[in-house]
DNA sequence: TGCAAAAATGCACTTAGTGTAAATATGTGC
DNA sequence: GCACATATTTACACTAAGTGCATTTTTGCA
């Protein structure tokens, strides 16, 4: 009878729920890629999961929030890599190191993947937006945490989405440039793309935005 | 036979679908005033605005593209006063005094409301994530034209999505102080955030988060 | 092993969204 | 004004999304 919160030591059942989740998620990137966006339905994906249709909502709203537990898992990375900078160091320059996460390859290369499958749809899909969304909050979190309660709220929510603006444009410029190509070149560039961004945000924009 | 392209002088085709397009729209947030979000149909909205379900469906997507077009319709607003600051000004000013134009009434008003309106169900609305995203490219846009094509796609991209994640930031932080007051004094207040983010964006966020 | 809680499932139902063909409205030449 | 070509709306049918509820299966624990 634990009044307590809950361990932190997962049970089984979280543990099982977890993988269930991840199960459908692997499922509807394994849809995506064989058969391409918007050509799958959510009883496809759960049966490649092996579980119900009816379950397959009991863990996501839709196939767009299945696809974006993908994009959070690997964005979650770049926070993760926020969080471990030193907590005196400039925030732009937590930010600067923590994208360049992005361009791991072990990051980029879902992230380039999925991007490239869903873009081709559309313009830019939702569960890319939800994504960033999702990112541009954790950051909020983070560096309130780190700056403690006095933080200014306007501070924080404009420098987190500016930071998340910088990595959106920097990746939707890659992908213009060089598609899904993920070799070390192109990476390289990549990584150039975030810290010229990052660059450019922290100088305020003032230089003339002609190459 | 006019193979050149369709002149400016709307036709009545023209004018009778931008008119049915706005009578739809208009309907989506009728019903959102009386009945909340979530709790009508597409049949509901079709039929408040006196056409058949398929041929909203011939305009929108969805519900929320709809009510999209309507936030759409006041962001845009910005955009115009964006182009009709002078050529030679810095960006970033002009961003300024364009994001101005969202503190005021006019503009304020049907943004707010809508904003509370959908903030209810959820965290940030799909509908807003996406009128913010179609402003940010149309920024981009304007913003290309006024540099001309030798403009940095990277600085180009980057400025308008922090610009824009100032006035997000801005907005956000207004609406969790005041909800949707709309009096002349809560728009100061507004009107105080859009400056200071744009005013920590042109700094590069140096000065430390804390109030 | 047995019991209580949690999770998965099956089923029924409403609504979203789309293809297609028929009906209606609009623009144009005469 | 009339007739014809084209654009738009509509009705209908269909697949799939999403949800509520009762039931079954699984899991944790004594």
């Amino acid at each position: 009878m634990p009044v307590t919160a809950p361990a932190n030591t997962a049970s089984r059942r979280e543990l099982n729920k977890v993988a269930t989740r991840r199960a459908i998620a692997d499922a509807a990137l394994a849809l995506l890629r064989s058969k391409g966006a918007g050509n799958f339905t959510v009883e496809d994906i759960a049966a490649e999961a092996g579980v119900s249709r009816r379950t397959f909502f009991n863990y996501f709203t839709g196939v767009d929030a299945a696809l974006a537990s993908l994009a959070d898992r690997f964005l979650d990375n770049v926070l993760e890599q926020f969080r471990l900078r030193p907590a005196d160091e400039p925030v732009l320059e937590s930010a600067r190191a923590a994208l360049m996460e992005l361009a791991d390859p072990m990051t980029a290369a879902p992230i380039a993947e999925l991007f490239s499958l869903t873009n081709s749809s559309q313009g830019l899909g939702r569960c890319e937006l939800e994504a960033w969304e999702h990112c541009t909050e954790q950051i909020i979190a983070a560096a309130r945490e780190r700056l403690g309660e006095a933080a200014d709220e306007l501070h924080l929510r404009a420098m987190a989405g500016s930071i998340i603006a910088c990595g959106k444009a920097a990746m939707g410029v890659w992908f213009e440039e060089r598609g899904a190509d993920l070799s070390p070149e192109s990476l390289a560039v990549f990584r150039q793309h975030l810290v010229t961004a990052v660059g450019l945000l922290a100088s305020g924009f003032n230089a003339p935005a002609t190459a």
